[in-house]
DNA sequence: AGGCTCATGTAAACGGTTACATGATTAC
DNA sequence: GTAATCATGTAACCGTTTACATGAGCCT
């Protein structure tokens, strides 16, 4: 429901190309909300049809045209309302998270592989926001509404990556230290033998 | 490409009916991997034809037939050969930091309200988070392997919670404060008439 | 009487991913 | 010569969501 609205937004401060928002995405609402480039010129197609956006064709010497849109004063009424309505949290997905329900002495070794490269790639994401945040917003109180908005955005990413970090640091530790030793009474006796009584889920 | 697998996850301890999985995914894997009732039964009948897990009917009275599911060795070996797999970072939509992306004066008091009833949620969250640690996982070092992974589980999402939640006080703060104002000449100057530089995007 | 729990499903619609397609220019 | 950049698209597929369906028993 708000892919349209992703690409609304990218078209308030001016009118973009379908080219121009697939990039302009990759380096900002992207972060939020991933989408490919053909999501991008369809779902213009259908905001244009619905008269949210105006086309317009740039004509090009060596190099293919270009087709810009623009928000209609009904795209921006319909931007408006969008922002008044509610928010449901993210959900998010993490393979990760459900390979370690999973876990077992046979598998420890190759988790814990898995979390330490993990954990090298929260590390460059989380300098490059670092990177981003240190040359354009240096005071964020001294900055205006918008750009305010954006701020925001980036410090969720800086704090996530952060938590992201200290987890996989929790992780690797508790993974690598060694299992307690299971009560001895269960060593010599057969798995079938065992009188299994109901475990507690959890 | 993990719905599958994280239905068998989920059989790795014992057998379960699809009503019984719909209702532990709401409990566990499905804080990181939402599923549906309708999934679940549908991909249940394609992991049967594909012999990764054995049905069987149990009969009853008073009460509908149940459809129990549980693991083949065919199932395991995918399971495994699967969690040595690499896994890419979670892809997070929130849709609240797109709307930040158009905060503006005219939104500003729309967008706090909604990130205060979202600090709420977050709260609410986090406290059944910790209630769950308190009562499952006292000491992490002494449980076995299959349980310090569901620990971690939740310790990601406790630690996802306390960010969130400190990210909201920090945009509260933020968007309450004064907007600084913008400088003196442009007060009478028509918006047409103003030169238009290439703004730096950002 | 109305709603919840148990228990299973089908069907349509929507959204997103992957693959394929074209073609000129520029940089290495 | 090869790859990347600019620039736009179509088509098939797959996964997810939403709506609809059934029916008995139990609780208030």
């Amino acid at each position: 429901m708000a892919l349209s609205h992703a690409i609304l937004v990218s078209l308030l401060d001016r009118a973009h190309s379908g080219y121009d928002l697939a990039k302009r995405f990759d380096r900002t609402v992207g972060f939020f909300w991933p989408v490919s480039h053909q999501q991008i010129y369809q779902e213009l197609h259908k905001l244009a049809a619905a008269g949210r956006v105006r086309a317009e064709t740039v004509t090009q010497s060596e190099r293919p045209n270009r087709i810009v849109y623009e928000l209609t004063d009904d795209g921006r009424r319909v931007l408006d309302q969008w922002l008044t309505e509610p928010t449901e949290p993210p959900s998010f997905k993490e393979e990760l998270l459900v390979k370690l329900f999973a876990l077992d002495d046979g598998n420890r070794d190759s988790l814990l592989a898995e979390i330490g490269s993990r954990r090298q790639r929260h590390a460059d994401r989380l300098a490059r926001y670092d990177a981003i945040m240190a040359e354009h917003y240096p005071q964020p109180e001294t900055l205006n509404a918008r750009r305010r908005g954006r701020y925001l955005g980036l410090r969720m990413g800086i704090l996530t990556e952060r938590t992201t970090l200290a987890w996989c640091d929790e992780a690797l530790a508790l993974l690598s230290l060694p299992v307690p030793v299971p009560a001895p009474q269960a060593a010599a006796t057969p798995a079938a033998a065992r009188p299994r009584r109901k475990p507690a889920t959890r």
